[in-house]
DNA sequence: GACAGGCTCAAAATACTGGG
DNA sequence: CCCAGTATTTTGAGCCTGTC
């Protein structure tokens, strides 16, 4: 089935109000379960080839969704799931949407109560056990997803502090973190901006000190949770501590050495983060004498997750080495599908700019008629293939441009040399692209700069 | 001449260590 | 907790060769 994608959206619904819907089963779905119509609205945006369950067992499901007509049915991997959940004629299924196609999955049976699940790693085929933690047992159930909000809510807000607009063209892969690290360099070296400060104690207010925070399971050095209960420990009571992210966050991330030696994470070194979108990320630990590092991996997890300084994080031991991150951000809100920066943008009202990036013509721009484009751009952009664009001038007019990669390296060749004669374009002339559309970037040429500056 | 592709090297960014 | 410094990795500029 061909996604359909509205270009709007990715924007999370409001966490306060997410909707939901909820189906009594009979026999047929069992094969393929209806999305209703009305609901569908929620999903506006959304692609809608794939959706993901977040199953009682904790575990993300992926089910292939098929439309007919007006209808949308979960189709490919719902029997699995059926299968896997036992579920029954006559039992209640209650699906919240968490945005981008995410959905936790509650299931209620013939008596009206909750349904109890094993929390068993799960081998269906559908069971995004795909990770490299495979073979281990998550302990999140289904109440504890539920509950999780209303757990991090409970805490004060950190801070009603707007945050800056966020640069989404990037010179260099210059992270909102690390820029946010050279403001404040250049503001003030040792000591804090008073907004700084200002976080930091307001992360005290709301972040209990770290041995109330802290709830261990009694006396094991891993929380052996297997069983999903009614009783069972819901996301508060799991082992967690809540760190706040700070300028220097962007290189790394300190943990409390009591909880790491306590549950066993210093010895393995290598642990995985887990955001709620279930997706995994593979980090190193580096025991220091007061505390413990998360090292290599963990910049890949703040700038996928959109971590920015002010943002709360409570890291929940899930498994063996797995750290499920809940996001707070500085609003108080939690972002539980962070996607893109632009999202944040989105939900938070800022205004989003169009990606942009600069360059100033060379010699051998001229000279070659190739000109070359910032890696970090095309990555972030998603132009990671050979393509034709259009490049379009202050004028109006359209060129066709051969965009292509080689050696990670990315440039517009064939149709450059004609542009630049067309536009007379000399060595120090700084030409800025922005991508206006898909596939296509505005061009606007600015005066040489100052005599090449030297 | 235009285009496709490869190589080297310096600069910048990132990862990590040391220590106040 | 946080900054400074160093080591390592990544990226982009520049140039070259080969093919059409």
């Amino acid at each position: 089935m061909a996604p359909l994608k509205n270009p709007n959206a990715n924007a999370s619904p409001s966490l306060t109000k997410r909707p939901q819907f909820f189906r009594v089963l009979i026999p047929n779905p069992f094969v393929k379960l209806p999305i209703p119509q009305n609901f569908m609205k929620h999903l506006d945006g959304d692609q809608y080839s794939k959706a993901t369950l977040l199953s009682p067992h904790g575990k993300f499901w992926h089910i292939d969704l098929h439309q007919e007509g007006n209808d949308l049915y979960l189709d490919g991997g719902w029997s699995d799931f059926a299968k896997e959940h036992d579920l029954c004629t006559g039992d209640f299924v209650v699906f919240r949407y968490e945005g981008n196609m995410v959905f936790t999955v509650k299931v209620f049976d013939v008596t009206c109560c909750l349904k109890e699940y094993e929390l068993a790693s799960c081998k269906s085929p559908g069971c995004s056990s795909t990770s490299n933690e495979s073979s281990e047992v998550e302990s999140l159930t289904l109440s504890q997803s539920s509950e999780h909000k209303d757990e991090v809510q409970c805490n004060s807000t950190p801070s009603s502090k707007k945050r800056k607009s966020i640069e989404i063209s990037r010179k260099r892969t210059t992270s909102p973190v690390t820029a946010s690290i050279k403001k404040t360099q250049k503001t003030s070296s040792r000591s804090a901006t008073p907004t700084i400060k200002k976080t930091k104690r307001i992360t005290h207010v709301s972040s209990t000190p770290i041995k109330r925070i802290e709830k261990t399971t009694p006396s094991s050095p891993t929380p052996p949770i297997k069983k999903a209960h009614k009783n069972s420990p819901s996301l508060t009571s799991l082992p967690h501590f809540e760190k706040i992210v700070r300028p220097y966050s962007s290189k790394y991330m300190s943990f409390p050495k009591k909880f790491c030696i306590r549950h066993g994470l210093i010895s393995r070194k290598g642990i995985t983060l887990k955001n709620l979108k279930g997706k995994s990320y593979d980090v190193l630990l580096y025991d220091r004498a007061t505390e413990v590092r998360v090292g290599k991996g963990w910049r890949d997890f703040t700038l996928e997750n959109g971590l920015r300084d002010g943002d709360a994080c409570i890291f929940k031991l899930v498994a063996k080495s797995t750290l499920l991150v809940c996001l707070k951000d500085v609003l108080g809100e939690i972002e539980a599908h962070k996607d893109s920066r632009e999202e944040i943008a989105c939900n938070s009202g800022r205004v989003i700019e169009y990606p942009q990036f600069e360059n100033i013509v060379r010699p051998f721009n001229l000279k070659l008629g190739y000109f070359t484009i910032p890696r970090s751009f095309c990555l972030e952009n998603g132009l990671v293939k050979k393509q034709h664009i259009i490049l379009e001038d202050s004028d109006g007019k359209k060129w066709q441009i051969q965009f292509l990669i080689r050696n990670e390296r990315a440039k517009f060749q064939k149709g450059w040399s004609k542009f630049s004669k067309a536009h007379d374009l000399k060595v120090g002339k700084k030409c800025i692209f922005t991508l206006v559309k898909e596939n296509t970037f505005r061009v606007i040429i600015e005066k040489k700069q100052a005599e090449n500056d030297a």
